[in-house]
DNA sequence: ACCTCTTCGTGAGGTAACCTCAGCAATGTT
DNA sequence: AACATTGCTGAGGTTACCTCACGAAGAGGT
C-alpha cells in the first residue's frame, strides 16, 4: 500500500485521462453548434493546412493524403470527403499532375467553418487552462512534452 | 502571433492530447495478449470493484448499474455483459431480492484476467511516468488535478 | 509501341459498438 | 384488483471504421 500522498502511476495516469477528458468535452461542446462529427472537424483542420503534412492549403490535397493524416484507412477517407461535400463545406477536383487522383480542397463556407470551430475549440481550451497562471502553464507544458517522446 | 516559448492554450491542449494518447496507446496495447477489447476491460473494471460506484465486489452488479457506471444504454450493457459471458468471465445470476433485476459476477478466470490486465495498465503507465522524477510527478499530478473540475 | 506492375479512388459488403423502441415479467402503488 | 413502473432483452437502425475487387491511369522494361 503506497502513502497516500505519493504521486503513483495509477493516480497519473487517472488525473490526465480526466483532464483530457475535460478538453475534449468542452471541444466537442462547442462544435456542436456547427453540426460537425469530431472527424469532420478533424478533417476540415486538415484539409485548411492545420497539419504538418499539408503542402499549400490553396492546392488542396489528395484522398490518400488525407487519409495517412487521419490515419484511417483510403476507403473511409472517401467517406469523410463525402459527409464534407454534401454539407458544402469540400469539394474535389482533378489534379492537373494525375488524372487518376482526386484533389479535395475547402468551399469559402469549408474555411468559414473551420475558423468558427476553432475559435470554439480555442475558446474551451482556453476556459480549461485560463485556472492556471502563466508559470504553472509553462510547467505544465513542460512535463507533458517530456511524455509525448 | 504568440512569441514562440509562451505556452499558450493551443500547445497546452496539444500536449495534453498527445500525452494522454501515449498513455492510451501503451494501454491498448498491454491488453492484446489478453483478446479484450478496451470496453471489455472498462466493464471488467467496474465488475471487479475497481469503480466508486461498486458495492460489494463480491455480490455481483445489476446490468443497470454497469450501464450507468459505463455510461451506455442498458441495452448496450446486456451486449457487453454477452460479451464477457461468451468467454468465460462473467456469468448472469439471479438477484435473490428482485427476480427481474440479474447480477453480472465475475468468473474465476474473469477475476484472473482482470489482475493480469490491471498489471499491464500499471506497467504502461510506469515506463510513460517513469520518465520523471519524483518532484516532477507530485507537480504534474497537482496541475492535472486542477484541471479536473 | 507494347505489355506488365503499381497506384488512385471508389463500389460492394462486412463488423463493432453504440442507439431507440416494443414487449414480457416482476414489482410497487393506489 | 387494477394500473403504472422498472429491469432486461429481441428487433432493427446508425455510424465509423474495415477489407477486397475493380477500372482508369501512370511508370518501367524491353
Amino acid at each position: 500500500m503506497p502513502p497516500p500522498d505519493a504521486s503513483t502511476s495509477a493516480e497519473l495516469a487517472d488525473a490526465l485521462m480526466r483532464a483530457a477528458r475535460g478538453l475534449r468535452r468542452g471541444w466537442h461542446a462547442g462544435l456542436e453548434p456547427s453540426g460537425l462529427s469530431p472527424h469532420q472537424a478533424r478533417a476540415l483542420h486538415v484539409l485548411g493546412g492545420g497539419h504538418p503534412r499539408a503542402g499549400d492549403p490553396g492546392e488542396g490535397m489528395r484522398i490518400s493524403e488525407l487519409a495517412a493524416a487521419l490515419r484511417i484507412a483510403p476507403r473511409s477517407a472517401t467517406e469523410v470527403v463525402d459527409g464534407l461535400t454534401e454539407r458544402g463545406l469540400a469539394e474535389r477536383g482533378a489534379d492537373p499532375a494525375d488524372r487518376r487522383a482526386v484533389v479535395v480542397r475547402l468551399t469559402d463556407a469549408g474555411t468559414a467553418t473551420l475558423a468558427h470551430a476553432d475559435r470554439a475549440r480555442a475558446r474551451a481550451a482556453e476556459e480549461l487552462f485560463g485556472r492556471l497562471d502563466e508559470a504553472e502553464r509553462f510547467d505544465l507544458t513542460r512535463l507533458l512534452r517530456r511524455l509525448a517522446d
